[in-house]
DNA sequence: GAGGGTCTACTCGGATACGGCCTGTCCGAGTATTTCAGG
DNA sequence: CCTGAAATACTCGGACAGGCCGTATCCGAGTAGACCCTC
């Protein structure tokens, strides 16, 4: 179970643009510089989060990205989920009902206990991370952050 | 953020060793026929389970698998992350240490916001798996289960 | 000096190769059982 | 009938290929801004 490299790229590039003037932007490439990151794909990641609803983007001078909501309405959720996809990590294939101890469909109606668990443990775990937003993260950062995030991020313009 | 598909092999597996009276074994190649599985990949797991700890092997005729513990101190955790790896899915990199926007080391005593946030969604997966043991599971088997199982278990001895 | 048209340069968006991990398979080492011969 | 050893068949354990997803990269379509020429 390993999420992809990309998540934290997203995560820091999200809180990134949370602290620009609301409705100024951020390119891709000023983005990839500020972490050093490869900025082609990097931009392949800002465009899944622009399709999940969590991100705008413009495009020609002067474009980029832009959070599309305000900071408090966006979760960590939303962030790991548009990158890595929604889907559970764990996969009930009914093995249950194969092979030579194959239990009979009336013992299935019920999903699968051990399933049941394994998705109360992931419904916990995304739950956590819904109740972070970016304006949470921001309030916990200095006040000086924003000021200092936005000259280095113009260096380059 | 995918678990293997031996994940829901191991649990099943696990569940199957304790129905069984204690002592008693069961071999890959029974477990691989009574879920239809493929047999040497599904020992190639098993024997996973007892690098950690979980089960115990013994060879020759007659010999296969057990559990190396009371099915009350066997937990979901135990056997996922030996499956799967102890491995932390979130992996920061530091990247805020990165590029035109590196933050300087004193800035860095604690460990990123962003990583802290991942881990604890981590830790409370984690806690919730450790939770639930095989002796839970067991309870909320029918009471006919534990026979039927040990009978279409055998039945390819 | 003001306005309109064109031109440019910059942005996002999707389609295209490479590498690593999970899946699936095989064969070899070791051992408890079974068998059989001898006493 | 009992004892002992040897043969045997069954088990686990680790080493070996194939396929899929994440990583990395490229080029094309579209647009907002800037420039320049004309009135």
């Amino acid at each position: 179970m390993k999420l992809p490299a990309s998540t934290e790229w997203v995560l820091h590039c999200a809180t990134t643009l949370a602290q620009l003037e609301p409705g100024a932007t951020a390119s891709a490439k000023q983005l990839a510089e500020y972490f050093d990151l490869p900025g082609p794909y990097l931009a392949k990641q800002l465009q899944a989060l622009v399709r999940a609803g969590v991100l705008a983007a413009t495009t020609g001078p002067r474009g980029g990205f832009r959070l599309a909501r305000p900071a408090a309405e966006i979760t960590f959720l939303q962030l790991v989920e548009a990158v890595d996809g929604a889907a559970p990590p764990y996969e009930c294939r009914e093995i249950r009902q194969q092979g030579r101890g194959a239990l009979p469909p009336e013992d299935c109606r019920d999903t699968c206990i051990l399933a049941r668990k394994m998705a109360e443990a992931h419904d916990v775990w995304r739950r956590h991370l819904a109740a972070t937003t970016l304006a949470d993260i921001l309030s916990e950062l200095p006040p000086t952050a924003p000021t200092r995030t936005r000259s280095r991020l113009t260096a380059g313009r």
